[in-house]
RNA sequence: GGCCCGUUCGUCUAGGGGUUAGGACGCAAGGUUUUCAUCCUUGUAGCAGGGGUUCGAAUCCCCUACGGGCUACCA
């Protein structure tokens, strides 16, 4: 094996928003490439002119960015190969095209939508294999069939044509896989692919083959829907003379959907109730919105983290990885072999991990936004300690608001439940004299508020189940929520007295 | 239909001839907590089936079943 750079390239077309599986195929490249020291190159196959979507380049950049994974050449990165959009390099494919027509791997046919049609129902009533193949092309209107002055004729006439992959007949094509090992195919079972079209762009099998040799790609590592194809592809670099530079493939296993069986798709998302893709997409065309990971409240590492861990391990029992500890551990020999169902579950588990490794200021700056949000403007150093004492409880940063409305909003109800077994007849009693005590209590500290109420039911002989929770439910409106002496600290003792005034008058 | 790929707890997975088949998520129970949650502990549950090979198969081979992918002038 010749030791020549690591190249690698995610070339997704342009047809829509870039699904999961998209990402994590684009992030195994990526670490695939930053481990071994070479290239992630972003390509966009855009061959196909009628699938075009606005829009969706620039979503699939954007969602790259989000997740961290930055091309070393690509659109808005010019490199040595620029450009890297095929539409913008569709004069390149015909000549290679018109190569493989001179050395006869190729040929020029002319059948109609109709006369194709024609063949497959007449195959497929004889119960034959109907494609366009060794077997068919003798009986169809090509350059193979159509003597040479005919052919000249029909393309100087201006009639439509595509040009054929001339498969060769009974060889069995043997390749390397890195996730699968060696598999095996007869070209007998393949046919006749289109590589070009009458519309003047090569189909994906000739741009991807051209273009990752001219860009020097050493490993092409994607979807295992194209396995498939990888005989052909083979076949291709053979024909254009192009056998020592064939890069190496290793295709991966698909993202399945958590219930059922089969390969995750947008309807999923919205089925299920969690998002496919990383960021929201309104479609331009139906006005249809697809939620995103990050609108979902997503942190960017955590996604990408759980991205990584489905289809590849490392190992080891470690399953907390930055960015940076991903390209360390990452090989492509750790990627399995078999389809991943993708569990929402866990997803919020990484998420929830993420939020308590995350520094508190941090994260109350993202959770002061969602305060402003709902008109609630607080000092940074209150938010801050506000998150401290429930970010443990909750998988997202707009999760924090529910476990902390009470901060900022008296409440105006209180938990049926709770009123009704924790709430006796001598309880607006016991609060009264606490009351007391409290208005008296300098300086309001969890120290001097601890001491304060424990004196008093140790006077009083009152059990801290009966105080403490009656007290909750007067400044939380529910049995729920962190320390109680954090709270009356964050509120304040007038605050405080005022919400116990309150819930003696309305509850009993 | 044809071709190709796959199959270890519900899910993600480790394990690649001798293991009490390990971890994580989830779920359940217990503990901690004045409450809820966190947290800690424990538990729950798996080699698709059948044949070989072998002293011995989750592990190697074959068959079957099941699942998936591809089978366009889409990528």
């Amino acid at each position: 094996m010749t030791e020549k750079k690591v190249r690698v390239r995610f070339a997704p077309s342009p047809t829509g928003p870039l699904h999961i599986g998209g990402v994590r195929t684009a992030l195994y490249n990526y670490l695939f490439a930053k481990k071994q020291g070479g290239d992630f190159l972003l390509r966009i196959e855009d061959t196909d002119q009628n699938r075009f979507v606005q829009g969706a380049e620039e979503y699939i950049m954007e969602s790259l960015k989000w997740c961290g994974i930055q091309w070393d050449e690509g659109p808005g990165r010019d490199g040595p190969h620029a450009p890297y959009r095929q539409s913008e390099r569709k004069d390149l494919y015909r000549q290679y095209a018109m190569q493989l027509i001179e050395s006869g791997n190729a040929y020029y046919a002319f059948d109609t939508a109709e006369e194709l049609e024609e063949m497959r129902k007449r195959i497929e009533a004889e119960k034959g294999n109907a494609q366009y193949d060794a077997t068919t092309r003798g009986s169809m209107k090509n350059s193979l069939t159509l003597n040479k002055v005919e052919t000249v004729a029909m393309l100087e006439s201006g009639a439509p044509y595509v040009v054929r992959f001339k498969m060769p007949e009974n060889e069995e094509v043997v390749m390397q896989d890195i996730v699968r090992g060696t598999v095996k195919v007869n070209t007998s079972q393949l046919d006749d692919k289109v590589l070009f079209k009458s519309d003047g762009m090569p189909t994906y099998h000739l741009a991807n083959v051209v273009d990752d040799y001219l860009m020097e790609i050493s490993h092409v590592i994607r979807g295992e829907e194209w396995l498939p194809s990888l005989p052909l592809h083979v076949l291709l670099y053979r024909s254009l003379g192009w056998e020592s530079n064939v890069p190496q493939f290793a295709h991966l296993p698909l993202l399945l959907k958590p219930d059922g069986n089969g390969k995750l798709s947008k309807r999923d998302g919205d089925r299920l109730g969690f998002p496919v893709f990383p960021l929201m997409w309104n479609d331009p065309k139906s006005g249809e919105i697809s939620s995103g990971y990050r609108e979902s409240g997503y942190f960017a590492d955590a996604f990408v983290n759980m991205l990584a861990l489905l289809g590849w391990n490392p190992g080891t029992d470690q399953e907390l990885f930055s960015m940076v500890e991903l390209v360390n551990a990452f090989s492509l020999e750790r990627v399995g072999k078999s389809g991943s169902k993708f569990d929402p579950a866990k997803a919020k588990w990484f998420n929830h991990q993420y939020l308590l490794k995350r520094d508190n200021k941090d994260v109350a700056v993202l959770f002061d936004l969602i305060l402003k949000d709902r008109g609630v403007y607080e000092p940074i150093e209150k938010v801050t300690r506000i998150v401290s004492l429930v970010k443990d409880r909750v998988n997202f940063v707009h999760e924090i608001w529910e476990q902390s409305a009470f901060f900022f909003n008296a409440p105006e109800s209180y938990d049926e439940k709770t009123v009704q077994k924790k709430w006796k007849e001598d309880t607006p009693d016991i609060l009264n004299q606490v009351t007391d005590v409290l208005k008296n209590l300098e300086p309001f500290t969890v120290e001097g508020i601890d001491k304060a109420l424990h004196d008093y039911m140790e006077q009083h002989e009152v059990g801290a189940g009966k105080l403490m929770i009656a007290l909750r439910l007067s400044l939380v409106g529910a049995g729920m929520g962190p320390d109680l002496k954090e709270i009356m600290v964050l509120l304040g003792k007038e605050e405080v007295i005022t919400r116990i005034e309150k819930a003696i008058r309305v509850i009993s």
